[in-house]
DNA sequence: AATGAATGAGTGTTCATTCAT
DNA sequence: TATGAATGAACACTCATTCAT
């Protein structure tokens, strides 16, 4: 039923419509967004969304697809130049939460996604992981880490990932108790503070067997302090 | 509006009505999980829901509670008698894994909670963190781990066992394309591969400075040191 | 189905569920009151209410029922010992707006009541009205009103008493606007103005054929019309 | 979330909402008058009434706000061409009684929006009265009625009015013993007896200071006015 | 290409009433 | 006499989707 536009101009209506969505999505989640109210932000009748997008299902996907893009275009942009694996990681991790903190769309849209369409949140996590894998296969190859099982690193600093960001960067304050900060579009701004990716690439550098690497103040570290 | 029920009869209906919910919001999420599919389920009238919880929003909340202490009984359980901290990590993300095997609800109930009922998704993250917290700083002090920060690494911890969990039990087979397996319902059952906890251990070994402690096959290390 | 009660504790159970019920509706309306927010209130069962009432409508008329002898006692007991008939109606006006401040449920019950219980209405208004025509025909035998139709002036006489009682004791504040006021539960406690009471005596006064008996100031009347 | 007709068809189905609304509210009063009911009756689905009504009372307050406009535009036009403020009150009392006959839904629709809509129901009544006020103040200016405070003198006709009309259009036969005619959509046919809009206005003009212009057969008028 | 109108199945929730104890 | 449990029909309201223009 829906179609490719022919137009610039339906070019230009099926951007803000995705546009819309996004904004829509990351607001209210993917259940109390309605068609209407994406169609009312893009400024265009509700029958034409039904132009470019069969069902409100396919433009979820298509804009968790999108997120993807723009989030592994965002890590492998941060972690361009490094000159280690664990600099790599730690400039990676950094965009992460950067792009994160700027579009908490992500988040709360690819969360949601595990329940509305299952597929879309797999392919999401596996392709941002098998960016990882190849990093540290490459890395292993290098003797930059240790022999750790690449797959299942990458699944844990996935997961590192994740839980990190929420915490930090979704939730803000770590003090705030539950409640003080209930509304869910107002919490998007915060950072990582430093420490905290300090300490997270730590426990990432000793994980891949090589802590020294990680700068550490860890206790059977030969050189370094303690000694 | 609804009241603690008051004779036994009341204390089963209840029970009946916790038990379906749990069921068909693991089946179905949030928000697809209505109420008369709840009373269905427990084989009661549609009103009889409201004698015992004011909302459905309310019930979710008391289920996602009651699942954070099952599996943190679950996992204190499964963790009692270790005699070190590795150990105990390993015997409690184990029966982290079996429980989230038993109760797919876990997850997705959990997750789905983040755009219901944050605070309900907060206080069951940091309840089980603040367990890893305390873990963490004894086996600090014993000098059993290097000095990282307790709470960074707990909240890594959470997300490895969360995403591992996710990857290996709720998805099962690492070689399923997506798609194989759309329906939530059927992939509750799997194992994390004994290689797969293995390897995962040897990450949080090395993540909390006791590499050798968690088994190796380490570059670096070339018979163990402590000898 | 119900029935009157046989012992003495069922008989003041009868009655903390009419007073119960009087509360409710004075506060809710009839729509908006529930069985069971009466049951609540009168400390009982709720299934306690259909052992003296069969319905929920049938207490509600036994209310306007029991209001309309109040009222009318009230009126009558203000009028006695007034020495004419205007005295009189001055007095069971006065009386009667005390009551309505007292008793706001009477307004609010009685005006409902047309439209839940279109006879108790009938019935409440044709009572007073009866009473108001009595008075009247032995007031113009004995010459002290002119002939007016004591069946209509009867009916007027009651909607002044209403509206004038609409006006001035529920809605209160006669600089009001409206919206200032909309809790209906929190403005029952005005009075009609002596000044009101006053201008509505010379009304009624004049409209009785006796203006010159209600205290004047009427333009050029000395003794009766113009001559 | 409602919004403006922006078709003629759109135009079409707002009106026949709003006629099928005055039907069924007129019918049922407010609360057993269903959004359905009125969907029913307009021909459209349940659905399109949110397209041109918020809820339930909006549509309500529009046609108590519409009522209103339509009955002070039929007294006023009744009124048109009095040669006194009697003349021109009875004419308006006439028109009120007539309106009332054609559109019971008016009596029960406002009196109900006492406890639904209190702010609607002080509006209409207020409107209403200061047209009275206005009235009642020119013809005092000249000399045409008493000195009678203006205020107290109009909220006084309103309540006549409104029972008058009660007792007489709505319930119809004097005689009719409550319950003969208890279905409320039955009785909305009557007319105010002439004998009693005299003796109404007999009073009315008494009260106004002005017996001798409402007719009379007034004790102390031997022969009738003015002479 | 665009749209406003229309729909009807579905939602969470309420409540008068019945009944077993 | 008293009650808490249970019910199911009913309600106001939402929304993804279709369609005529």
């Amino acid at each position: 039923m829906s179609a490719s536009p022919r137009t610039a101009r339906g070019v230009e209506t099926r951007r803000k419509l995705l546009a819309a969505a996004e904004r829509v999505f990351a607001d209210h989640g993917y259940h109390e967004a309605s068609v209407s109210r994406i169609t009312d932000r893009a400024g265009v009748g509700q029958g034409t969304f039904y132009l470019y997008f069969d069902t409100k299902l396919d433009i979820f996907n298509e804009l968790v697809e999108d997120l993807n893009h723009r989030v592994r275009q965002a890590m492998s942009e941060g972690a361009r130049g490094a000159t280690s694996r664990l600099e790599a990681e730690r400039a990676g991790f950094a965009a992460f939460f950067r792009f994160t903190a700027e579009h908490p769309a992500l988040y709360r849209v690819v969360r949601e996604a595990e329940l509305v369409s299952p597929d879309a949140l797999r392919l999401h996590y596996t392709r941002i992981v098998e960016g990882y894998i190849d990093g540290l296969r490459d890395a292993a190859e290098d003797g930059e880490i240790g022999d750790i099982d690449p797959t299942v690193a990458a699944w844990a600093l996935m997961g590192i990932g994740e839980m990190i960001g929420m915490r930090w960067v979704l939730w803000g304050d770590p003090d705030a108790a539950p409640g003080d900060d209930a509304d869910p579009t107002a919490s998007g701004t915060r950072e990582v503070p430093p420490h905290v990716l300090d300490e997270m690439m730590r426990f990432i550098g000793g994980a891949l067997g090589r802590p020294e690497l990680a700068g550490d103040r860890r206790d059977g570290a030969p050189e370094k302090e303690e000694s």
